[in-house]
DNA sequence: TATGAATGAGATTTCATTCAT
DNA sequence: CATGAATGAAATCTCATTCAT
């Protein structure tokens, strides 16, 4: 790859990720391409030389959030050690994004309000890699005999569904800390899987 | 209350259905005032006589099918009969709802993006009185020592999370019927609660 | 009919008209909505209600004017008399439509430059069908033996060129009155046609 | 001439060729730099160091079109042979043009919607002196007393409407070949001039 | 020379809202 | 009560042009 190639990577990379702030803050259909664009002390019409249109900037946005995420869970996934504690790393993983990258993690929950067309297959597809993660996971504990579970499909969208709705009621400042949560959200699945 | 008055009341219940079909479709922010003025065969004008603004409207659909969800909990609630009996119950209501009532039901949004200002907390307390529903059938179960469990709270909110999050995946022609789903479901929470 | 609807079409018309004006003056692309809107004392959005977008306005402008010629040139055509006299008065008319009313005229010209997809066919169709008038009066000349030719379509799309172009060229304040040019122009082609 | 300023010619023509290419295709108003600069492998910014400014670049490629055709029409006018025999070698090459370099040759076009103030004379100088060439092979035609009318002015006006017309009804794939039509444009305009 | 990046002005379009009739 | 019409603010997008490197 070109220095230049890698600049403008880098440069639509530091976009997203301003973008990514803002979005977190407003939502998405609140958030206007000027405040993305002040945000980083550029103009509007800049942005359009790095992103074809809305829709396409916001679809990278999801993407790279999601990219990471899926990172993350690959590497547990990876590790050599019990089913279980793959799964626990993950939910710990997955809870951590959901609250902090509230919005733009959560194009997951209704992208077809946000992207038409073109860019809603693509979203849904990466939103169901990232979902066979959770699904490859239990099967797996299942096939070791580690769980015990007839519904592996099942079991892994009550579980994502669960912790997706943390952000809804989740307190920083509340009784437990988001440690606690992720241990207890582990353990009520794991309760699922015996 | 005079006939003019309940006229009025049947007019407006009238449109609030019209709206909740519309918005169920399109989405809280792809509504738009003539789509639903046009479903009703009105003019967008005529839709102000009966609410104040868009946010009005919105905000009195989602109270509409929340308020009618809330009825049928409450009258689960109110059986004599095992609260496992109950729960299950409720479980049933409110996947119906998330699955039927798609949109207007949809607690998923963050209703800050939504509506602003005034309106937003009449919304969360409505929620947290739906929400409490649950806290209570999980509480008292726990009480009577029907249930076991530390974190009444926790657990209707990782309940809640995981009904809500159907609408994301369920397929009514997939494998697994609703009422299936729903037996499942209950069997999970009852699990954690156990 | 009812009278809201007439009002309506009475309304259109009357912003065809003032677009039409401005067009001419300003040329199509050079034509905003901003100016059309306020040539009427009306506002951009306002202009929304009556046509869907700015394609189509610039469509419903074009399909009046020559909707309008249409009805001049029928009025020859049925007229009892020869067919050179017939001709003679469809090219007075033309004439006129293509100096006066230039512009508007003239997407006759570059279609497609104006109009994209969906609306280009249909503007194709309305010039073929004006363009026919010229055709059917030279070839009913021919069969009646007035006219003497082999090419009825090429002579009249000869004689539309010649006379579109006068645009380009033609001064009201030369030498040649239009009226004298309208009968050199007739004297031509009817050399031609004999 | 020094090596660096004939560089920068071919350069430029280099440019125009193509920028010719996609007006050809995409209409004056319709091409934009990015296009032009794409064509070449170039970017935007670089045509700048060529081209005052866009108006300049297309000012420029209707000059170099229209100034090939002259030199055509100044050897066939320079022939020692009939002026019946030049015309026909005109409207031959005309035609060749119109049919061939559509949209760069398109005098059709108004000058005035896409050039402004200072480029609009010239423009209008360079078609003056091209329609020159048909009027004085006309006259002289006439002084020579091969043909015969009153206003040559006119016929010229006459012959360039009807064969720049072509480009809107000319098929390549219909009935007749463009030889067949430049015979027959030939035949018809000796008849007005006999 | 050439380019990549940024700009900014302007155009189209959408839509909640208002209001006279 | 209802509507038709108008409004205006805001959002998206386009593109010629500039300029430092």
């Amino acid at each position: 790859m070109k220095l230049s190639e890698k600049r403008l990577l880098n440069k639509k990379e530091q976009i997203l990720i301003s973008a990514i702030k803002i979005v977190n803050q407003k939502g998405f259909q609140n958030t206007t391409m000027e405040e993305v664009a002040a945000e980083l002390l550029m103009t509007k019409g800049s942005l359009y030389y790095y992103f074809k249109n809305k829709e396409d900037l916001l679809f990278q946005c999801h993407k790279l959030v999601l990219s990471r995420a899926i990172e993350e869970l690959q590497a547990h996934i990876d590790e050599e050690t019990t089913y279980e504690n793959r799964l626990r790393k993950m939910i710990k993983t997955h809870i951590d994004y959901a609250i902090e990258e509230k919005e733009t993690f959560n194009i997951i929950i209704k992208p077809s309000e946000t992207f038409s067309g073109t860019k809603l297959e693509p979203i849904l597809e990466i939103r169901r890699t990232y979902a066979g993660y959770f699904y490859r996971v239990i099967k797996d504990g299942i096939s070791a005999k580690e769980f015990k579970n007839d519904e592996p499909k099942i079991v892994s969208m009550f579980l994502l569904g669960s912790m997706n709705w943390l952000q809804q009621w989740y307190n920083p400042a509340g009784k437990k800390s988001k440690e606690e949560i992720q241990d207890i959200y582990a353990e009520y699945i794991l309760k699922i899987l015996k």
